[in-house]
DNA sequence: TTGAAAGCGCTAACAT
DNA sequence: ATGTTAGCGCTTTCAA
């Protein structure tokens, strides 16, 4: 069926056959990859031009194994977590300075719909993947990157393989916050912690736990609370250890969303902070300043993650057997009236 | 080159030879396109299974034009805006549940960009495409939209075409809202617009000046400021109206970055909220509760404006000549306590 | 029920 | 400088 709106996909043959030549010939115009008469190529343009042909790129890489289908994979753990996002705009500011395009898939934290995306990354013949795996053991991305597809990690590495990874110093940073509050005079001061499976977890964990024994505090299992890195978590978690019989003076929150979903049962309860209760988050937002009140939080350069993370993996794509590189970058404390 | 670790890819023709049966058979096993003998079929199941066979996309697009590719594509036009994060997850949530896989193009408010990524969503031949359209012009929706692409426009329809939409009442929601200001004996009330050309922003500004109208106040030109919909945008404009000769005693923020922007500059110059300045925001977040002070905005069912897009797509990929809808969903005003 | 073979649109080796 | 052609991995007639 066809109307007067058709716009007819056009192909290398229908070019050729308006222009007079080959097949070949339009596919090297298109591609500069041979010399070509410059008469012939005004014309083939020309031709190119008027049908609006543009080649198709699922052909080219099906032909095309070995070259590039200009397609990265990111593969994220949860787009409602604005630091992931801005870790999206890093890679997607480089990725489309080198013109890649971009298939980002949210696994939102759960392990069969990660498989599903690997799988139809990998049969899209991806370039190249940007990922946040489900855990250090993480199978699904250890085997694509067995199979010699080039990989970077972002905020989570993978153990027992060389990959490139780039992230924060995640113990340093937990132990500069909890650190911060001790020497503020807090004296019960909780965690409230992401999945415990994530390394990032655990070495905030360990940071907070330094910090508590180098400022001579004991460290109580009753104000370490394990969620799942979500919002909902930061209001569950947070409302348990208010209720506690002698509850925390101050609150280490382990992401962004449980800093946010804290905040949100304090307020609700009518606390003040940092009065009743003070609260120190993991991961700075742009909007920090404009929180109720001001919030005090360790920074990740985020955006700055996105970007190298993008640029090493185009890297990596050029020259697969390039040494494999460890990124580890500094968290900031920003100071604000949280605590 | 290859080692013990090699992920081969397999194809048709390994799985064929491994069970001693043609590519065609093992097609139809596959696809359960047809009759094969059940011990036949167990058996290429087997293979299938040993050597971790998946079929190639690619090579499944090429060949067959008008199947599925399971590959919906997305237009945003901003990552950042939590907003199109929450659309994204009701697109998402609905894509997953009917296997699509997504690729997401965040075009940045970028002309350009848009265009690059819809040649490449193109010619990755797609099976449908949500997009949020530049303006109601946007020749390059149109145009592929012409070309028999299904699309779903959200947030913002196209003109002159035919082509399912799915927004809210932006006019109304902004009604309500400057309402709300008038009725609480706020006199100057301004309006901070994202970019100027979006049918979002016109349909707010008038119902921001039919909201004064209604209420006996002059609508002044010098309290209405377009900026492109950023959050630096509300930072500068928000500044330039509290250092107007006679700044506003209220503000009403075009989206959510925007309201973000106006709140930090708010606060940078130490005023208070809703003394000082009141604010209300078009777009609720939900921390908008820890927010100093807690913000009262017009709320857009976000999640839901993706959920449906996505499953109006779907309906149409499978029937391309259903008729085309528009779902105007209602806006809830969210009181708390900016003014 | 199964197999052989054409062909989707493209690139690259080879031929001219 | 340009054309011819094989083949990427798959689905789908058509034949057996």
């Amino acid at each position: 069926m066809s109307n007067e709106n058709d716009y007819k996909v056009s192909n290398l043959n229908e070019v050729a056959e308006k222009a007079g030549v080959s097949i070949a010939t339009v596919s090297r115009v298109i591609n500069n990859s041979a010399k070509v008469n410059s008469d012939t190529r005004i014309k083939v343009e020309q031709v190119i031009k008027d049908l609006k042909f543009k080649p198709n790129r699922v052909a080219k890489r099906l032909r095309n194994k070995n070259a590039s289908s200009n397609l990265l994979g990111v593969l994220i753990p949860d787009i409602q977590n604005p630091f992931y996002v801005e870790v999206l705009r890093g890679i997607e500011d480089v990725a489309y300075e080198n013109k890649y395009a971009l298939i980002m898939c949210n696994f939102s934290q759960d392990e069969k719909k990660e498989k599903l995306y690997l799988d139809i990354l990998q049969s899209e013949s991806i370039d190249g993947l940007i990922a946040a795996p489900v855990n250090e053991q993480d199978q699904n991305v250890i085997n694509l990157l067995k199979g010699g597809l080039p990989i970077v990690c972002v905020d989570r590495g993978l153990s027992g393989v060389d990959v490139d990874v780039v992230l924060v110093e995640n113990r340093n940073g937990a132990f500069s916050a909890v650190d911060y509050l001790a020497k503020l005079d807090y004296k019960r001061i909780a965690y409230i912690s992401g999945l415990p499976q994530l390394p990032s977890s655990q070495q905030r964990l360990q940071g907070y736990e330094e910090a508590l024994t180098a400022n001579n505090l004991k460290v109580d299992k009753a104000l370490v609370k394990f969620g799942d890195s979500r919002h909902e978590s930061g209001v569950t978690l947070c409302n348990e250890l208010l209720q506690l019989p002698s509850p925390p003076d101050a609150i280490f929150a382990g992401n962004n969303l449980i800093t946010l979903g804290a905040l949100e049962t304090i307020h609700k309860k009518g606390l003040m902070i940092p009065k009743d209760v003070a609260i120190i988050g993991f991961d700075d937002m742009y909007w920090s300043i404009s929180l109720n009140p001001p919030l005090t939080a360790v920074r990740q350069p985020a955006y700055e993650i996105g970007k190298r993370a993008a640029e090493q993996l185009i890297l990596r794509i050029n020259d697969p057997s390039r040494p494999t590189m460890s990124m580890i970058m500094k968290t900031e404390l920003i100071i604000r009236s949280s605590c």
